[in-house]
DNA sequence: GTCGATAGATGCAGAATACACATAGCTGCG
DNA sequence: CGCAGCTATGTGTATTCTGCATCTATCGAC
């Protein structure tokens, strides 16, 4: 298909959840609330994130248990299908907590962004580097 | 190659900035900011995130220009190899006020999982996440 | 038996990525 | 000059990741 000059084939550029987004949301989950792959699947839908795949979400946890970050048990003590229980491990702690600080300045750099959504006491022109002033 | 069993191979979880990350960071440093991809790179670094590498950075602004969200030019006033100086684009910017609902859902289940995990840091806490807590 | 919901997984094509490497301009230095 | 080192931007390629469709299997309702 030729691209016309008026219709822009831009491909779309619209927020998903997936990779380190997508694993640091199930890790959370998992820091109080032993789950399941289906159930985080719908959890993450009810949180207000961006549609994920399923699919993507089932291989994710698994390559979160390759990692170390979770572990996992087949649950059959309901009826229905078998489940299997994913739990938090102390390694995917303290990758969690290592997240935060990358996190925060991440939010600190958009909110400082947009500015209007950041209730900091001064907004510069100038971006500052959080940690101190850049010397180029 | 193969993994020896004294070894462990397992794959490192570090926190690594990348994809819809760094899109979005490097839109907001454009935001106030006209920049090139050398000193986005480095502000990057200083702002406190995940070393980058910097071919993805630059295939990534390249990436963001070919779908409309920033737009570039060469500048050769300064001494030195030609920058490639990028600024926000009115998409950009839409795009980038976009993300804001997903980040702040991404926050909120962030920050209520890790309440006692987080060190404490004066984050806004703000909980307007629609649902409450978890529950079966 | 068939349907739908639950629960998990995989195959595949295309996209994204890390790492190494390439190019080019400029500065400092002996 | 020659040459190293920094700045600044890119590319080649193998590997990994992703989205979509599809598949298995269990259970309850009809």
């Amino acid at each position: 298909m030729p691209e016309d000059p008026d219709t822009p084939s831009q491909p779309e550029m619209k927020p998903r959840l997936h990779g380190e987004l997508l694993s640091t949301s199930l890790l959370a989950f998992l820091k109080n609330w032993n789950a399941y792959g289906y159930q985080l699947s719908q959890r993450l839908a009810q949180a207000g994130m961006p549609e994920s795949d399923s699919g993507t979400v089932y291989r994710t946890l698994r390559q979160l248990e390759k990692t170390g970050m979770v572990s996992s048990c087949w649950d059959t003590s309901e009826s229905g299908p078998a489940r299997r229980m994913y739990s938090l491990t102390k390694a995917g702690e303290l990758f969690l907590s290592g997240w935060i600080e990358v996190l925060q300045n991440y939010q600190s750099v958009l909110q400082k962004a947009l500015g209007d959504l950041a209730p900091a006491a001064g907004v510069d022109d100038e971006p500052a580097a959080g940690d101190g002033a850049p010397q180029d």
